[in-house]
DNA sequence: TACACGTGGCC
DNA sequence: TGGCCAAGTGT
């Protein structure tokens, strides 16, 4: 019911991201997930038209030194992504012969994929029937499956079985319906304010046919940022991106004045392999 | 299971 | 203004 209701509204109402475009590998699509994982579209589009052209293929990312890898991923957040990903590019140039593998387990078993971006390369980088759930799925079937005004904690089995059962048993069919799902979450049936008025579900919404009742299950938990050593770090990382080669230990001392915690977030970034320490005792990004 | 892990935009 | 949110993964 709902696949039938999503499949055209997703033909029609689409957007017109480049790695949906037909000509987009199932290596860009790998990629764009990668960057994806916890960071908007907008701020994801110019990094990855860049990575694309730079390396078109794993073996030419995996040939790449780490520094130039990490200053491509720029700012796009959790940059332990940008490692796993040059990790995942050389084991799939070298045990896959530079081919990206199509099936859930080959995927999952490489470095930084896990339940979601295994699926999601399945079926939007092959054209195969996979659940792929992600907090944008997971809301949509919350509401319009169970009536709950939002998804809550995680039921991995359970929110794999409940995807799985709205997919249509055709590869190509079922994966516009798990792209339509996540397009779905992203446009219409979003967190904060949904707009049924222009959802192609809401007539079949469980959510809807309730009254949209408010959510009263457990809150995720609030991530601070302000102060943490995430926020150390990332200021660290800032300095080794923007310079050219290693830098003095003074120039990291700058951004932060609690030595303490400096000190352990430039230890976590050596431990990390996102940073490295010179001969001479400066710090840079890993050759 | 809960928590660590960046960054920036929005209402 | 500041909490909330954004195509998760690893431990």
């Amino acid at each position: 019911m709902l696949a039938e209701l999503i499949s055209p509204w997703f033909r029609a109402q689409a957007r017109d991201l480049p790695w949906r475009r037909p000509e987009t590998t199932p290596w860009g699509v790998l990629v764009s997930e990668f960057m994806l994982q916890q960071t908007p579209v907008a701020r994801v589009e110019p990094v990855w038209r860049d990575w694309m052209d730079r390396w078109p293929a794993p073996s030419a990312l995996a040939a790449a030194p780490r520094a130039d890898v990490l200053r491509a991923w720029g700012k796009l957040g959790y940059p332990r992504r940008a490692i796993r990903l040059h990790d995942a590019a050389a084991a799939i140039a070298e045990r896959h012969d530079d081919t990206v593998p199509s099936d859930v387990d080959s995927l999952e078993a490489l470095p930084g994929i896990g339940s979601y971006t295994a699926r999601a390369v399945a079926a939007f980088g092959y054209g195969l029937r996979a659940p792929v759930v992600d907090t944008n799925v997971r809301r949509v079937v919350a509401r319009a499956v169970h009536g709950q005004g939002d998804a809550g904690p995680a039921r991995t089995r359970a929110d794999l079985a409940d995807v799985d059962a709205l997919l249509p048993a055709r590869d190509t069919e079922a994966a516009v319906v798990s792209a339509g799902l996540m397009e779905l979450g992203a446009l219409v049936c979003t967190a904060r304010s949904p707009r049924c008025a222009d959802c192609p579900v809401a007539h079949a919404c469980a959510w809807v046919a309730a009254g949209r009742p408010a959510y009263d299950g457990p809150r995720r938990p609030v991530q601070g940022f302000a102060g943490t050593d995430r926020q150390v770090r990332g200021k660290l990382m800032d300095v080794l991106r923007g310079a050219p080669g290693p830098v003095e230990r003074s120039a990291l001392d700058a951004v932060w004045s609690d030595a303490g915690q400096r000190d352990r977030c430039l230890h976590s970034l050596l431990v990390d392999g996102l940073a490295e320490q010179t001969d001479d005792g400066r710090f840079a990004l890993p050759a």
